[in-house]
DNA sequence: CTACAAGTCCAAAACGCTTTGGGAAAATGC
DNA sequence: GCATTTTCCCAAAGCGTTTTGGACTTGTAG
């Protein structure tokens, strides 16, 4: 069913039956009326490829999910942040368009989604600092946003972030508070800005205090199940072993979590533990009382947003708002407590 | 940069710079050279939208991922999935569209896939028995591959699918041979066709051995944290208790594990667990050992012979293979041990 | 040297839509 | 009742490709 053959059907033009469609004011109620009734009756719906040949606009959102070289892993967060952005597309009238791709031919993907035209902006997914992809989708003249912020880059971009120094900071303040001064860190992959933000913000809490600074007790890698429990595993093994554990995701909390009841410790009462819950779907923190005490930022939220800041950036270049900065919440549960007497400052 | 404008720089009409581009004969090797060249270096590619206007092809293929409508839970397998289908489309050039829709508007999405010409074909996500999402793509004609297969469908369709059924039975006939004749059930929703063939496996090889099932041991729901937490904790509270669980997912076994743990238990020792790995690649089965004695099977591996499937039926309707069933292996982790002494049979 | 087949290239139509620039009919102003 | 505006509709051009149907050149056979 084209248009053409929609409009010979109700004995009208091509050009009447579109405008009645797209709800231009040259057009008789009632025929427009007819209109409508007949493209509902038929199912009717315009070819979005020639639509969007005609109008230059895709009606389309890429997403570019980088795939980490190392492990060959695509973070589990983003999931729910896609069902959050495809909430606000499908709303929109837009699709969304994947390309799960490699680091290394990141660039040459955002290069042809451009040149081939078959996006009218794409979501930047796991900035660094100084990331490259920036400069590159301002050069080829790509609308964007990026899902984080990136570091060290001067020209002004549009963002949504959660802020994660300040979650961090005040989770690591609420350790400091229950007594604890031996605070491990199990922080993402820290070439990644939101890891870099993190630890800023646990560092900035022990100089508060005046706690020093122990890098034996400091990871950093790709959030899995097996580094929460590797790392924890080998802190505990230390001399001096953390009495607190501030971690980076649920999962590699989880991981953490087998590693101290392997060792015959008790979760919450011989060591505390918070993480950050991205407040993921399957992976809800507990039903009634959370499970761990947590700083939650939910990231299908945050996708659902995100994808609605881009959209507005398209339609209105100017007036749009071009950041926006979520807060964490620090939620108390039953994985902290006060710190254990008689511990080695 | 257009086609236009390219054959205008070279001094040809667009019609050789598109045969020249797209290797058909008659252009002579010299030109082809020359402009293979050109469109290199000025970065052309032809645009998307009016290429497939031309052919008629979308040159992309649809997912349509389904939101549970009772939990809002998008399911954390698609990540996975949708990794290993990317490779396969990036390595075709086709794009990937995906819509996150609630259960209710899925006919309508693929409607509309259809009708908008979006799509030249699409993957079918979580089918449940006697789907009718088959038939109806079979009736707009819309080429699909499900990811699973659909009891109760009468047509034949394509698919590709876990032997789900073969892969619980022998799972439940490894703990039998350790002796455990309490065997709970922790299984997906049970409107899906992957959790009614594992519900089918368990259930005969109980029956093999003669061995009565008891309805108070098996659950069934979305695979969450909690929910294999808190059935764990239920089914371990019963005057007789199981003694080992079959579970359907990662995530589910991990809230067994706290569950288990909870209870003052030993998880291979006094409780045995086997699981269902989708060998997701931020929750591996531990590194060296398998934490878990499970039944693996790589997700994104499906996701990748699922898309090439697809395309090769696209290309081909004729020839190409219309079915696969994987095998999952069944490996042996520290989760499951004999039966403990002296359990009321 | 002619006739015919390859070998190369091009102009124009087509894909299904939007949009521009009218044009006829109806409504309004005086 | 006539001029002018408004209302309603349409033909045709254009979006960037591919594809059809030649046309001109060159090569080859007789």
């Amino acid at each position: 069913m084209t248009l053409k053959e929609l409009a010979r059907h109700l004995g009208l033009s091509p050009t009447t039956v579109s405008r009645a469609l797209n709800g231009y004011p040259e057009v008789k109620e009632t025929t427009r009326r007819r209109v409508a009734e007949a493209a509902r009756a038929l199912n009717y719906r315009p070819n979005t490829r020639a639509k969007s040949l005609a109008t230059g606009q895709a009606m389309a959102i890429g997403h570019v999910i980088p795939l980490s070289s190392r492990h060959e892993m695509v973070n589990p967060i983003f999931a729910d942040f896609i069902a959050g952005a495809g909430e606000a597309y499908a709303r929109a009238g837009f699709d969304m368009v994947l390309s799960v791709v490699s680091d290394a031919d990141e660039a040459q993907t955002y290069r042809d989604l451009k040149a081939r035209g078959s996006v009218d902006g794409v979501i930047v997914h796991g900035p660094r600092a100084g990331d490259p992809r920036i400069d590159l989708l301002d050069e080829i003249g790509m609308p964007f946003l990026v899902h984080g912020r990136s570091t060290g880059t001067n020209r002004p971009y549009c963002w949504l972030d959660v802020n994660n120094r300040r979650a961090f900071q005040r989770a690591t303040a609420f350790l400091l508070d229950l007594g604890h001064r031996r605070i491990g860190l199990l922080n993402g992959l820290e070439v990644m800005d939101f890891a870099l933000r993190r630890r800023d913000g646990y560092e900035r809490a022990l100089a508060e205090r005046g706690v020093p600074r122990d890098p034996a007790l400091i990871r950093s890698d790709e959030m899995t199940e097996a580094y929460g429990y590797r790392s924890g595993r080998d802190l505990l093994a230390l001399p001096a072993p953390p009495t607190a554990f501030l971690v980076s995701s649920m999962i590699a909390a989880i991981g953490l979590r087998r590693a101290i009841e392997e060792a015959g410790l008790r979760l919450g009462r011989d060591i505390s533990v918070i993480t950050h819950d991205d407040d993921l779907s399957y992976l809800r923190n507990g039903d009634d009382v959370p499970l761990f005490t947590a700083t939650r930022s939910s990231v299908r939220d945050a996708g659902r947003q995100a994808a609605e800041m881009l959209l507005a950036i398209i339609a209105q270049p100017e007036t749009a708002p071009r950041e926006r900065l979520l807060e964490a919440e620090l939620t108390v549960g039953q994985s902290t407590g006060p710190a254990p007497k008689g511990q080695p400052s």
